[in-house]
DNA sequence: CTCCACTGGGTACACCGTACGCGGTTATGG
DNA sequence: CCATAACCGCGTACGGTGTACCCAGTGGAG
């Protein structure tokens, strides 16, 4: 099988030259698939369900994508493609990295299932090279390469990890089928039965006296995304 | 169906009373899950494979779980009790939360699957609880409880992040059945053509320049985490 | 002793990803 | 211009999944 060639999706040409007019195309499904997935979870784009999203029977998809795992790579880049860094860098790095950060957090918002997938990293999808190109090169005038790497692994670890709470609890209720009143209200028993037991005083302190939880999401992610930039102004040479 | 008020898998009691006496645990049956999943992956963990593990049937677990999905929650919560958080705080915050960190990333390097499992935020599971205790503990004499959710969100996202990045490349490994030098090669010709295009600079220069991916995952980890933790020594107040 | 809540587990169902092969369509080489 | 090979969409089928339901047996409570 000549196709064990291709471990990429990206090396794998969409379309030969020969045969038909093919009647679908690969950003249709990926399209069709993200819709799916936004409105239902990953777990509802199913093959089949793609396929009748799109008015195709469930086995035409594979003309188009190797298979499921593919087409999760092919939708994790679309979404990379999301987020604006249109005229990075700027100038301003501070603007510019809160630009990124405030995009990928609403991308990942507006894709919940995002979270579930991530593994994207060595797949080098266009849009993903193209975001990578933009947010390094806000800071690459004034550090070196391996400096930018290291300040780029905090900057993405906050963003994703603050991020990843946010979706998580949003999935657990959407996965749950009750609104999100109703779902807190479940949770409770359980947080007062911890609480009760004496056993957990920060955890207690968190809930009882923290002000963050009482802040909008937000301003949450700000206040912490103000934080890691005054690490990044730490780290870089005083002419920037 | 009185099974609804049971949100929480660690509201539900284990045993009732009443009835002979039960052949297997949950204990039992999330380490036999935890066993596979070092194994074989996540995915190798169905119902009738660890059912098969400990010489049950496979409806047999549905006794002591009530899904698939809470058993996972009880494996992810096993994991966190793995990190050896004994006699924190110590005095010494920077050795405690270096110890915290590694201890997290040699978990998640041991049980690599755990980056595929999302959820485990809104669970409070009593290992997840006490983690929480003692790291926060760290420096709970020093900031407000506010100011160490704040800091803790720096640490545990680098942490999250720079280990997610191992782990996932190596199930990626793991998963194409391939060994290390195979799966490297098979991806080089993907780079190459990135490369070729002349279009990404910035990643060019990663790929030819950064001394950073040429360290050992230890040195790098290491690197990045002293950083963090001197972000975390900037905010401290001078006492500490 | 009787009762019945409990046990482990077999069977069955709906659904999943996808291998295989079909008859029809079309760009190309002779 | 036509034969042919390559490609199309897709129906069928297979081995797998989580788990609902039901059963006969077990053992503590009244």
């Amino acid at each position: 099988m000549t196709d064990a060639e291709y471990v990429n999706i990206w090396m794998r040409p969409e379309r030969p030259a020969r045969g038909p007019k093919p009647a679908y195309s690969r950003a249709q499904i990926t399209d069709a698939a993200i819709r799916i997935a936004d409105a239902e979870g990953l777990e509802a784009a199913t093959m089949r369900r793609i396929a009748a999203e799109i008015g195709a029977g469930a086995m035409s998809l594979y003309r188009y994508v190797p298979s499921r795992d593919d087409l999760i790579e092919l939708m994790a880049d679309r979404l990379q493609g999301e987020i604006d860094v249109e005229g990075m860098p700027s100038g301003d790095w501070r603007a510019d990295l809160t630009r990124y950060a405030d995009g990928m957090r609403a991308m990942w918002l507006r894709h919940p299932w995002i979270a579930t997938v991530h593994r994207s990293l060595p797949s080098f999808g266009p849009n993903q090279l193209l975001l990578i190109e933009r947010v390094m090169g806000v800071l690459d005038a004034h550090v070196s390469i391996d400096e930018n790497l290291a300040l780029m692994a905090i900057l993405n670890g906050y963003v994703e990890g603050a991020v990843r709470e946010e979706v998580s609890s949003a999935e657990e209720v959407r996965r749950s089928g009750l609104s999100e009143p109703e779902w807190t209200a479940r949770s409770l028993p359980r947080i007062q039965q911890v609480l009760a037991s004496g056993d957990y005083p920060i955890f207690t302190k968190i809930v009882l006296e923290a002000r963050q939880p009482r802040l909008s999401r937000d301003d949450q992610f700000r206040h912490g995304l103000g934080r890691v930039l005054d690490c990044i102004a730490a780290a870089l040479p005083a002419t920037a």
